[in-house]
DNA sequence: CGTAACATTGATTTCTGTCAATCCGAGTGG
DNA sequence: CCACTCGGATTGACAGAAATCAATGTTACG
C-alpha cells in the first residue's frame, strides 16, 4: 500500500521500522464513487489521504463556474498532505473516477513526525513535488499554445503513471473526460477536442474513451516542450 | 532579519532559543546586482537564500527564449527553500532588483533541523504557502482574461508587501517592468502595457516606473478574482 | 429503446499576439 | 547644459488562436 507511495522515491532510505511505522498509521481504507468531492475549500483537514486506485483532482472555482484544476493524483500519491502543516484547504478535493484512498488521522501523522524525524523529509519532500509539478502547470498554462498544453499533459500523465506502474511507457488507462483535460489545461472541451484530433492526425497520440496511445514519444514531447527532470524520477530526499 | 519571515506567520509560536538558532544559522549576508542570476535550473544548492530587501524571482524558460516566472519573491521569503530537500533546482532563481540576501549552508540547516524538530514544520510550512501561491497562478493562467491576470497579480502582490510592511495597503513600490508582468502572467508585454491603461481608465490602478498605487481595491479585487485566503495570512504552522 | 453524458463539427466572434513605429525618461559623455 | 543613447512604454494595424454558439453524432447503460 504505501509501498506504491515510496515507489515514486527511487533512491528512498527508509527503514524497515519507518515503513511498518507508516503502515500502521493508517486508520482505514475507504472506497469513494466516482465524482465524488472529499474535501471542500476552506475545511479544517483532520487527516491525510493516500490514493491508492483511482484518480482524484484539487480544484479551484472561478466566478462564473468554470473550474480549473490545479493537480491531478496517480495512485500512489499524498492527495492532501499538504493540508497536515496547513490545516486549511486553499481548494476542493475530489475524486475522478471511482477510488480507493488510505487514510491518515492528523494526531497519528503528528506523533508519526515526532518519532521518526526522518519520515518528515520524506513528506515534506512529497509536497514538494507537487510544487515542482505545480511550476511545470505554471509553464504550461503560460508558455505554451492549446496543442503543447495537451500534449504536455499526457507527457506528464504518461511518465507518473510508468512511475507506479501503471504505464507501459506508450499506452495507459486514464479514466478522464476531454472536459477534465481542458480544465487541467486552461482550454474549452471543444477546443481540446479540436487538439486531440491534431494530435492523432500528426500521429502523436491517440486519446479514446480513458485509453491514451502514445505514438511517437519523442514528437509528443517536443510540441509539449517536455523534459520530466522535474518529475525528480532519480530524486533522492536526503 | 529572519523576523521578516516570522512576521508573515502570525501566530507562530518560535521560542526565544528557536529564533536565536534560526538567527545563528545565516553564514553571510551579501547583495546582488539587479538582474542577476544566482542558481540556474539544475545546479545543485548548497544553501538556501532568504531574501531581505529587494525583489527576487524564478522562473522557466520556453523553447523559443520565452521566459515564464513561476514565483516572484518579496523580503521575508525564502526563495530556494525547497532546495534544501530537493537537492536540485528545476528552475532558475534571478533577482529582478538590487537585492539583499542571507545565506543557510546546507549542512547548518541540517543540523538546525536535527535540533529542533518542530523548526522543521515552520520550514516545511513555508514551503506549502509557495505551493499555495502556485496554485492561485495556475488558476490566474487557467481561468483569467489578461486584465483579470494583472489585476490579479497586483493584488497578491499588495497583500504580500502588505504582510512585511512594505504596502500601505493602497500604495507600494514594486520595482518590475511591464515585460515583468507579462511573464509573470502569461502575456506579452504590449498586451500588459493595454491592460495597465485599462485598470488606469476604469479607476481601478495605476502603476509607473515601479510605483502602484490601488485606487479601487474592492474593484481591483473583483476584476482579479481575488481572496486573499490562500496566503494564509492568519495562518498558523501549528 | 430511450436517455444522458460525452464527443465532434462548423460558423462566427472575441481576445491576444505580432509587427512596426514612435515616444519618453534617465543616465552619459562631451 | 545639451545632444545622445538605450531601455522601457505606448500606440495602431493586422493576423492568428481559442472561445462561443449551435447542432449533430456516438456510446454506454438502465
Amino acid at each position: 500500500m504505501t509501498a506504491l507511495f515510496l515507489q515514486r522515491r527511487r533512491r528512498d532510505r527508509l527503514s524497515e521500522q519507518e515503513k511498518q511505522a507508516l503502515e500502521a498509521a493508517v486508520a482505514e481504507v475507504r472506497v469513494l464513487p466516482a465524482r465524488h468531492v472529499m474535501v471542500r475549500q476552506g475545511e479544517t483537514v483532520t487527516r491525510s489521504t493516500l490514493l491508492v486506485e483511482g484518480l482524484m483532482c484539487r480544484y479551484m472555482d472561478g466566478r462564473d463556474g468554470q473550474r480549473q484544476l490545479v493537480a491531478l493524483h496517480v495512485p500512489g500519491d499524498f492527495v492532501d498532505l499538504h493540508a497536515f502543516p496547513l490545516e486549511q484547504l486553499d481548494h476542493d478535493v475530489a475524486t475522478i473516477s471511482r477510488a480507493k484512498v488510505a487514510t491518515f488521522p492528523r494526531e497519528t501523522l503528528l506523533a508519526l513526525t515526532r518519532d521518526h524525524p526522518h519520515l518528515v523529509r520524506m513528506l515534506w519532500f512529497s509536497t514538494l513535488l507537487d510544487a515542482a509539478m505545480h511550476r511545470e502547470w505554471i509553464f504550461r498554462l503560460g508558455r505554451l499554445g492549446a496543442t503543447g498544453r495537451v500534449a504536455h499533459f499526457f507527457c506528464e500523465m504518461n511518465v507518473r503513471l510508468a512511475m507506479v506502474g501503471l504505464s507501459s511507457g506508450n499506452r495507459f488507462h486514464l479514466p478522464v473526460t476531454q472536459s477534465d483535460i481542458a480544465e487541467a489545461c486552461g482550454l474549452t472541451s471543444v477546443h481540446v477536442n479540436r487538439v486531440l484530433r491534431q494530435l492523432r492526425d500528426s500521429g502523436q497520440l491517440e486519446f479514446q474513451r480513458g485509453e491514451a496511445r502514445v505514438l511517437d514519444w519523442e514528437a509528443l514531447k517536443a510540441t509539449g516542450e517536455f523534459d520530466d527532470a522535474y518529475l525528480y524520477v532519480d530524486g533522492t530526499p536526503d
